[in-house]
DNA sequence: TAGATTGTTAATCGATTAACAATC
DNA sequence: TAGATTGTTAATCGATTAACAATC
């Protein structure tokens, strides 16, 4: 029975596009700017003024008609509402070029997440640090997944160790896996993937560019 | 006058799953099977067949009933879509971390795109080679653009040199630029942006886990 | 006060999902 | 033949956009 509760419908979407004004907002609190109004979000952003407002909305702060919002308030409620208030530890299996990226990746920092070590099986990476954090052997990941109650690992292995790796770490006690594989993940219902893939943004940008190119062309034989 | 041409919707979401299915049917044609039904495709990539039926449909390819479609076929029906077909050369500005990652990243070599060399301002990196590329000053990039005619530029510099550097890359004959700054350029109409954000998929993923957290906690309580 | 901006409800748009005849 | 699978049309769902009263 639904008495209280207001069903809170979360959209994807509008959570994907809240890191990116989170961005702005702590580039205007450094610029000591108080208050912000959607039409100037939008405008920094890209996005029109509604779509902004209707983002800003399921974080549940609220702004003041002609005024704006209090910037410090909103990147409050934005952190709050990601869960990026206080940072999370992550554990990162699979030190290649992208791996070794992501641990020296400023902008994950910035967002949440604190990789606090990076796992692989190559003997010539174990022992060494990539940006400051040590580099364990694989099979280690499971033990100190349990001893450090790690709830969040980074999967960047190859394409045919990431069934196995991500199986360790669930079996381990992790939660929430970072997928920068290929690979479709077989898990349990209670573990949440998110699925990274830089070749479907790759894909957007051939078709657009394709699409500009055939525009053209139609114009100049009309 | 439309007359023949029948309107031809290019659902990008569609586009952006593209490459999964690529990346599973290379694999079976190495397999050496021929054909591959909707079914068995959706099982693979995680979907729903009824997504992966409507997303091949874009690129003109058909099956027979009963039997499905033709891998090669298929294969070769996407990577045309996509003008994956010949391999497009890109300059990349930036070789930082993720500058460097990109420049080594396999699937970006396998998905259309050629990295033919990097450009950076540091002159510690200035002269070396990242993954076999050249490393050149930033200020020759726009002269190699225009003897080279390049028309892809992926942006991997500093949030606070984006802006400059797109221009630089725009001013040169560059029309599409793939972008992995926080910055929200301004370009041209003819200008295609691909923004690619990391931040973004990490907010869907502390959502997605908070949600499942909460859901945890209540089942625990009744 | 006047006008910009919010919060909210409604309308539109597009993507996903369902249904089903055609067919190998 | 029977049944699985395609291609296509229709129905549902959700996200975006528009409209507008409330208000600082």
């Amino acid at each position: 029975m639904d008495t209280e509760a207001v069903e809170k419908v979360v959209r994807m979407p509008s959570v994907k596009r809240l890191p990116g004004y989170l961005c702005i907002l702590r580039r205007f609190q450094m610029q000591g700017r108080e208050l912000v109004s959607t039409t100037h979000l939008a405008e920094e952003i890209g996005l029109a003024p509604i779509v902004v407002r209707k983002d800003l909305e399921i974080t549940g702060i609220t702004g003041k008609p002609k005024v704006g919002y209090p910037v410090p308030e909103l990147i409050e409620g934005i952190e709050n509402f990601l869960g990026w208030n206080n940072a999370t530890d992550a554990f990162l299996a699979g030190v290649g070029c992208l791996g070794s990226a992501l641990m020296g990746y400023q902008g994950i920092r910035n967002n949440g997440l604190n990789i606090v070590a990076g796992f692989d099986n190559d003997p010539a990476k174990i022992g060494s640090t990539v940006h400051g954090r040590s580099i364990l052997p694989l099979k280690k990941l499971p033990d100190l997944v349990r001893r450090m109650h790690v709830r969040i690992g980074i999967l960047t292995v190859p394409a045919d160790a990431a069934e196995e790796v991500a199986q360790m770490m669930i079996s381990a006690g992790i939660k929430g896996i970072w997928n920068f594989t290929t690979v479709d993940l077989k898990t349990g219902p209670d573990i949440v993937v998110q699925k990274e893939d830089l070749s479907s943004g790759l894909a957007a940008l051939s078709v657009k560019l394709k699409r500009a190119k055939e525009k053209k062309e139609e114009e100049t034989e009309s």
